[in-house]
DNA sequence: AAGTGGTCTAGACCACGTG
DNA sequence: ACGTGGTCTAGACCACTTG
């Protein structure tokens, strides 16, 4: 019936980070002092932190140590982010130097690829591998498709992001420096222009410590409805 | 360097649920005999069942077993559900029995709720709990709030979402039957109508293995810009 | 009575980072 | 050389469900 320890030890810690205590980027103590300090077994303070890292509180780093997520409430919010570019959009959300690395190569289009564009199997495409990182911490990756010749989203009216916790890709992993069985926030995005042709899609990577919450804002358009939340 | 036992065992049951071995709903084998195929400590097994349960494809019921989620592909869109009423969705994703319950009271603004309304602390606003369930399992419970006298969300044009992996709250934890220490998905909405008042907030919990992905559409408003993902 | 998952203990070895 | 987190073992007790 009481709660566990793990759980009880991960609200005090959360309840620090949240007042301030601990502030971001801190090192938090290491699992055996966790332990000690709470009279219970390491295995215990360590269920803790992975609870914390599951919310994205806490990054883990093997070999060094656990530390407060640097913006512990930092949101991604759609669609803003989508009409700048990701320069701008992380020098907002940050004071620190924001590292930004493209690459960009010539593909051609796999069945997936030929499907969402409406063009022929191995027709050419366009492949940018984007890499964030701020402070020298990774802080996002995404691959990002477009058919030969279209090139940003300035002609999207409509765009859409499917959001999920997924074991990484191994090119996304080894950016993010993540630790296998490690989980990582993913988006799916899909851009579409006004005449309703796909122009782009894109697979996003962050980390789960990266932001706190997910913002989407959204016009309704008016039907018959009663509406209601559930 | 090579990848964790529970990693390899959670991609194994992965795959055979993905390709239908193991369908919806059924039973996972225990965790001692996952242990005992895999030549590995029941600790390993259970490593691999949280893995597969923080990606949703998993629900866990203590005592009973571990199960193969219901529907290990069923996608939540926005804003097309904020266009109908709770049972139409639950209705619309299912072909099982959905049950819908109601609880409304009249409750007095707090600070928060003041706040947000722009109404004074302690003037009257509807609170109302809604609950679903389907086939007898949980999926959600929602807390939403009005200043009194307006009804469901027929004059909002605009629509927020905030999405958060967070423990729950108790009376959430409560009817979704979750663990001490699991995590569910939150969805905190706000609805504004054409004047810009904010006319409804609602707070909503789905258990981790309710939907795969958070789909999110929307238009985007043109300005000057070079767009981009990251 | 047997089986199950949840919690917890008390160890162990490894690889790597830091001093 | 030491501390760290990641992985893993081999047990234990509890509370509850199922047959």
């Amino acid at each position: 019936m009481p709660e566990p320890a793990y759980v009880k030890i991960a609200g005090d810690l959360t309840r620090q980070i949240r007042s301030g205590e601990l502030p971001p980027g801190i090192q938090l103590p290491s699992l055996s002092e966790i332990a000690r300090r709470h009279g219970v077994s390491e295995i215990v303070a360590r269920k803790a932190m992975e609870l914390m890292q599951a919310q994205g509180l806490v990054r883990s780093q093997p070999r060094r140590g656990n530390f407060v997520a640097e913006r512990p409430n930092l949101v991604r919010v759609s669609p803003e982010r989508q009409m700048e570019t990701a320069e701008a959009t992380f020098h907002h959300e940050s004071d620190e130097e924001t590292q930004v690395e493209r690459h960009t190569e010539e593909v051609r289009a796999t069945a997936e690829l030929a499907e969402a564009f409406g063009i022929a199997l191995g027709d050419r495409c366009t492949r940018v591998v984007t890499r964030a990182s701020e402070g020298g911490r990774p802080i996002s990756i995404s691959d990002t498709y477009q058919p030969l010749g279209i090139v940003g989203v300035d002609t999207a009216t409509e765009c859409e992001e499917r959001l999920a916790d997924r074991l990484p890709v191994p090119s996304h992993a080894e950016w993010l420096r993540s630790t296998p069985g490690d989980l990582v926030k993913t988006i799916h995005q899909k851009f579409w222009d006004a005449e309703g042709h796909l122009i782009m899609i894109s697979d996003i990577s962050y980390p789960m410590d990266r932001y706190d919450a997910f913002v989407f804002r959204m016009a309704l358009k008016r039907q018959n409805s009663q509406g209601g939340s559930e």
